[in-house]
RNA sequence: GGCCCCGUGGUGCAGCCAGGUUAGCACAUCGGCCUUUCAAGCCGGUAACACGGGUUCGAAUCCCGUCGGGGCUGCCA
């Protein structure tokens, strides 16, 4: 089987870095294994993702040295097979036309009240009345309970359940998906053995029908809590987990046993249980084997049928996902962390729809200095400012494959090729990495140091520009001296003009303001040596760095001075500062004609 | 709240599955050397197995519990 593993981000115009890495990721094993890495354009938000965000999100890919092998696949234009594999569910009874308003109410009614004795009935009517009062009941709980909790775990207000009512037009009905009967087998359910059993409240009637079932468990209300006053929220369970299903009464009485129900429901009765106290029933686990997580599991009865088209028509994401990973042959998925929970119900999608699921493997987030996902409010979070800092893609690219993967050994600096030729996602650690700017930076100058200065000089031209420094047509050569002596000494490409500016402008500005320029100006030699190698300068006709250096040592030496004392007024006079590359370098690659330019005129300004 | 995942210095990784060094490497940080400045380089220092039990001659490693962090819990993607 020939690997297929693809990139699948909505354009939004910028890329984020998050999502870098996990292309870098599937490319990786894509070039491991000797297959295929494909790209889907998740499109089908169409208000943002123009034509611009496109461009900008291959041009990040390219920017990194990430090249797919097959045309792009847009999702926006696959909308007909989206819907026809919904189509398809709801032929073969695996999803059902579910109508906007749902709400307990309505399901009570389209299974008709029998079963609920009068007093609940006319207990549902007083409620119905008092919907408003409960809802503000329930608010006031939160908000109450919500104020005691820890800041980070505060959540936002959600209605209550039992007063859901989905957004949606009205009329319409949504698509929903059905999880597998417990009659039904599946790879991905397995029948753990264990029984379990489930409180639930017997002031309300559990309802079972084909698309599940619906509760209140016991647990949420607490007792002697007046109903009317009660917080509590309607569970809408599959029955996918609920093997061999019993419910129970007072003393344990079995009221509704499922297995005995089976073709009742298949049929599409609804059922109301009243007085229910417990749901007995073994458990059945979902699963999935992670190939970064290892075997992943989750007990079934909290999994819910989902929605797979919107009550407008739409798919959701999730049917969209799964259909064009299936039909573009897709064999390994390889995404963030945040969709590990999803895996569980994508795998039944496919096996609903027939199809054999691919291999997961779930990458951890890249988090802030507070442990949470890196958003945009924590900066520098998307490709595209990496770029305008001067960092260099290869450095990137090395940076974020190293954040929770490891080649195995201590090594830091790893390159294109050796990864792609050590890369597993067996060495993929599952535990959330931190971004660390420093040590990008210091991998950045690793980088800096040995790409070709011809290509760096294309790199840096950006940068100069934004500085205001513009090159004459026959300063290539002087640009590229000017990398090679200033590339280990920068860190990123950002930093260039400012350390070696004075390459390229006329004359220079003494930087005054700095203490230690001062005190090289103010040295009470410094006048003097400066009129010394105007003058030994001047005469020198071999002005090349190593000469240079030689004579000044020789003239430092017959002065007695330090060295320092004749390189620092020299540095100051021609950078305008008191750093620089050494001094025979820096002055042989600017020149004699500056340099003693650029000494007469600090002279001048000494007055001498 | 429920379920799932994760916990090695400030940070990233190695070690864990197959228990046995002084817990290794790198970034950052501090100090020193080199030195004409700035870098680079070299040498050295500070600093970690979340906590508590258990198993064992021996636990970062296996088991249980606790705590902490994150994810999911939408007709968002």
């Amino acid at each position: 089987m020939t690997v297929r593993v693809r990139f699948a981000p909505s354009p939004t115009g910028k890329v984020h870095i998050g999502n870098l890495r996990a292309a870098i990721f599937n490319w990786l094993f894509a070039r491991h294994e000797g297959g295929a890495f494909l790209l889907r354009v998740e499109d089908t938000d169409r208000a943002r993702s123009t034509e611009e965000a496109i461009r900008v999100l291959l041009e990040a890919l390219r920017w990194v040295g990430l090249d797919w092998d097959e045309e792009p696949v847009y999702q926006s234009k696959r909308l007909g097979e989206h819907l026809a594999a919904a189509k398809r569910l709801e032929k073969g009874g695996r999803a059902f036309l579910q109508p906007p308003r749902v709400s307990f109410w309505a399901l009570l009614e389209a299974g008709g009240l029998e079963g609920v004795p009068g007093e609940a009935a006319a207990f549902l009517e007083r409620l119905r009345r008092e919907e408003e009062s409960l809802r503000s009941a329930h608010r006031e709980a939160f908000e109450e309970a919500n104020a005691r909790r820890p800041k980070k775990k505060q959540r936002a207000y959600m209605e209550p359940l039992l007063f859901h009512i989905p957004p949606g037009d009205s009329g319409k009905a949504a698509l929903h998906f059905r999880l597998p009967h417990p009659w039904e087998e599946s790879a991905f359910l397995r029948d753990s053995g264990e029984v379990r059993t489930l409180g639930v409240d017997p002031r309300w009637p559990v309802l079972v029908s084909a698309r599940g079932m619906e509760f209140i468990p016991a647990a949420r209300v607490k007792e002697g809590t007046p109903l009317e006053r009660a917080v509590f929220e309607l569970e809408q369970r599959s029955l996918c987990g609920f093997l061999g299903l019993e419910i129970l009464g007072e003393g344990e009485r079995v009221l509704f046993d499922l297995e005995k129900e089976k073709e009742g429901i298949e049929a599409g009765r609804v059922l109301a249980v009243p007085g229910a106290r417990a749901l007995r029933f073994r458990r059945r686990i979902a699963a999935y084997h992670d190939l970064v997580k290892g075997d992943l599991g989750k007990p079934a009865e909290g999994l819910k049928n989902r929605v797979l088209v919107r009550s407008d028509g739409t798919p959701v994401f999730h049917l969209a996902n799964v259909v064009d990973d299936h039909d573009m042959e897709i064999t390994h998925i390889v995404r963030g962390d945040d969709h590990v929970e999803n895996t569980y119900w994508h795998v039944l999608l496919f096996e609903a729809l027939g199809w054999k699921p691919p291999l997961y493997g779930h990458l951890p987030m890249i988090v802030n200095d507070q442990g949470r996902p890196l958003s945009k409010r924590d900066g520098d979070v998307y490709v595209g400012e990496y770029k305008k800092k001067g960092i260099l893609p290869e450095a990137l690219f090395n940076y974020l494959a190293l954040l929770g993967w490891s080649p195995g050994d201590d090594r830091e600096k790893v390159d294109r090729e050796e990864m792609v030729r050590l890369f597993t996602l067996e060495r993929v650690i599952s535990t959330p990495a931190r971004f660390d700017m420093k040590k990008l930076l210091w991998l950045n100058s690793l980088y800096l140091r040995e790409k070709p200065a011809s290509e760096l000089a294309e790199l840096v031209l950006p940068f100069l520009e934004e500085a205001g420094i513009r090159l004459g047509a026959g300063d290539r050569p002087l640009l590229e001296g000017a990398l090679e002596l200033e590339r280990e000494r920068i860190q990123t490409l950002e930093e260039f003009p400012a350390a070696a500016g004075f390459f390229f402008s006329d004359g220079v500005e003494i930087r005054r303001e700095e203490k230690k320029v001062r005190k090289v100006l103010e040295a009470p030699e410094t006048p003097g040596v400066l009129e010394d190698l105007r003058k030994i300068l001047s005469e020198l006709q071999d002005f090349s760095a190593a000469n240079l250096e030689a004579v000044l040592r020789k003239y430092a030496e017959e002065k007695g001075l330090g060295m320092g004392k004749v390189s620092q007024p020299l540095r100051v006079a021609v950078t305008g500062g008191v750093v620089s590359p050494p001094i025979g370098e820096t002055l042989a690659l600017l020149g004699k004609e500056k340099t003693l330019e650029r000494v007469e005129k600090l002279l001048e300004e000494l007055g001498r």
